[in-house]
RNA sequence: GCGCUCGUAGCUCAGUUGGAUAGAGUGUUUGGCUACGAACCAAAAGGUCAGGGGUUCGAAUCCCUUCGAGCGCGCCA
């Protein structure tokens, strides 16, 4: 258990011998740290049930406290605020559990398998802006989620089916009349060939061929002709479609490698193909599917709406599937092959329509059973100055190539180590995408944001790279120090009390974001815990202290803050470099 | 029209299971390196929490209302 909660535990134990019984603790770190360093509000909270004066109920459970050596400069303040600080003893030990082992500060969760859905990346298309918050958000929860004790999976979920891909290869079609793939003749093995198509030109393909559609009717309905040729896997077409995928999931791969970002599952819309007649079957005999304007349509709404919703479109006119039955199939997929407890889609706010849809229809057709819960963790979308979505100067989409090029050209720049050149451009990489990454999660999930370049490359002040700088500097200062044994024994300023403090509150943090499932109380945290010691540092000299005993007790402090941080880190999915 | 999210320091954002004197970063002004790594540290200034009303011991937080912003509302994924 961790020290929080089983401080949490004997204080509510305490409150009981006092006389009264609270199953909620009001414990947290006090505002008045003139006061006291942590404050205690069930007083006033236990007003409600023994209708007593507050300050009589604080003075009872203070009687209590004072019997207890772990708690000092016990106080009563205002209507019934308990403030108190711990004893030195106590801090020690404290530190001591930490750092005997980290873990012992982080309570685990009951097992459940969890599917995280966080990709979103299209075939043939860059992955752009838009899919950072995704990629950051979704792989910091899994890694969350894993450090929690749940099983969890992350699915990248590739966008390979549909109209899209279908002019795609129509596009290439017309360009590359002499591949074999068009050729009826044509005997051989797909597999072997080799497309002579970079993963550039592949890019640049469907912008071209969405043009072209749009003006030009009877390439559109070509292009509908080779889609469903696709689909239902016709020789030479298929073919061509699985070479598209296959080249563009290699560059969508290193993209997400150098966000560090590593999914365990590369299934796409199209491996949910399979499962769609059985779903339209589920939905069927469950008479749920109706006949509406040519399509098929699942009535969702429910008698305690008080506002309309729209139907879920199954099939649409034209006999082509959407978006929504795609998203069932998966559903159906996923209970069929991996039977999860949760599965979590992280995803742009603006669908969240889109997944109420889904969700419902899921429910009627029961494809999970209803304990399973399906959540839409939706974040905010990043805007440009302007307040519209994020576009470059020339008013086009920024990569996400382009964007960590972009940063990379900022952080080689402060390189000052004696590294080679080709270490130069990695640790350039790794600084750039820490301060790409700790910009992108440190606002709350849900909340829209403003995108600046000029904030995002910045790496002065609460940012990645400020983070991996300090951590580097303890790993360095680790370093010129012989092993032995690392233990705290005595403590002497007030910022040490101040990391001793924040240490104790890791698994409220730890708690509160797996519940919120936001990772900007966790990036916050590095932050305080980071420049606490910081001023702690800047205070002392750790290495030419004289009292050997005092010495001792700052590395140790300075493992455990090092620990930290490198756990933290490495949940936000920020990889440290040695050197910087 | 209906719905969702929001409005906090010059700027970008935290803080919303109701708690004491609303916090960071940045920017501005100032001080600190012959180095345990200054991408650092310290200090100052900066706010009628969009406006109004209500609930109570207590409201940035909950309820009502006005104003303002962004987004979404059946055949794109």
């Amino acid at each position: 258990m961790s020290i929080l909660k089983e401080l949490e535990k004997d204080i509510i134990q305490l409150i009981e011998k006092a006389g009264y019984h609270t199953d909620k603790l009001y414990l947290e770190e006090s505002n008045r740290k003139d006061l006291g360093e942590y404050q205690l509000n069930d007083a006033m909270q236990l007003v409600k049930t023994y209708h007593k004066n507050p300050r009589e109920i604080a003075s009872d459970i203070v009687a209590v406290l004072e019997q207890d050596s772990r708690f000092q400069n016990i106080n009563i303040a205002g209507p019934g605020f308990i403030n108190f600080s711990f004893s030195e003893e106590y801090i020690y030990e404290i530190l001591n559990k930490m750092n005997d082992d980290i873990f012992s500060n982080i309570d685990k969760k009951e097992k459940k398998k969890i599917i995280i859905d966080y990709g979103g990346a299209n075939v043939a298309k860059a992955l752009h802006v838009g899919h950072l918050r995704s990629a950051n958000i979704g792989e910091a929860l899994k890694r969350l989620s894993r450090a929690m004790g749940y099983e969890t999976l992350g699915d990248a979920h590739l966008g390979d089916y549909g109209r899209p891909l279908g002019f795609v290869v129509l596009e290439i079609m017309k360009r590359y009349k002499n591949l074999p793939f068009f050729d009826e003749n044509y005997t051989g093995n797909y597999e072997e060939i080799d497309l002579p198509i970079t993963n550039e030109e592949l890019e640049k393909l469907y912008p071209i061929a969405s043009e072209k559609a749009k003006q030009d009717p009877e390439y559109l309905e070509e292009g509908r002709l080779v889609t469903s040729k696709i689909q239902n896997h016709e020789r030479g077409y298929y073919d061509l479609w699985k070479k598209v995928v296959e080249i563009s999931k290699k560059d969508i791969k290193n993209v997400y490698d150098t966000l560090n970002t590593e999914f365990d599952l590369w299934l796409g819309e199209s491996d949910a193909e399979v499962y769609i007649p059985e779903l339209q079957r589920i939905y069927e005999e469950k008479q749920l599917l109706v006949d509406s304007e040519g399509a098929k349509i699942i009535e969702i709404s429910k008698e305690e709406d008080t506002s309309p919703m729209p139907p879920l479109l199954f099939i649409k006119s034209n006999g082509t599937i959407s978006y929504e039955t795609t998203d069932l199939a998966t559903i159906l997929q996923r209970k069929k092959e991996f039977n999860p407890d949760e599965i979590w889609y992280v995803v742009d706010g603006r669908q969240s329509l889109h997944f109420e849809q889904t969700f419902r229809a899921a429910r009627l057709g029961q494809l999970v059973e209803d304990n399973v819960v399906l959540e839409h963790i939706d974040f905010g979308t990043m805007n440009g100055k302007d307040g519209k979505p994020f576009k470059t100067r020339d008013g086009g989409v920024m990569t996400l190539k382009n964007l960590i090029e972009l940063v990379t050209n900022e952080t080689r720049k402060k390189i000052s180590t004696e590294v080679t050149e080709e270490e130069k451009e990695e640790i350039s990489t790794t600084v750039a995408v820490a301060a790409l990454k700790y910009a992108d999660l440190l606002p709350y999930r849900s909340t829209d944001y403003v995108f600046e370049i000029e904030k995002f490359s910045s790496l002065e002040g609460k940012t990645g790279p400020y983070i991996l700088y300090s951590t580097i500097r303890m790993k360095s200062l680790l370093n010129k120090v012989e092993t032995e044994e690392r233990k705290i024994r005595k403590l002497k300023g007030k910022s040490e009390r101040e990391i001793a403090l924040l240490l104790l509150s890791l698994q409220k943090v730890m708690e509160k974001s797996i519940e919120t499932k936001s990772l900007n109380e966790i990036a916050e945290y590095l932050y305080k815990l980071t420049s606490s010691y910081n001023t702690f540092y800047g205070e002392n000299r750790i290495l030419t202290e004289v009292d050997e005993e005092l010495k001792t007790s700052w590395i140790t402090l300075t493992q455990i803050v090092y620990n930290t941080n490198m756990l933290l880190l490495d949940i936000l999915g920020i990889k440290v470099p040695k050197k910087m």
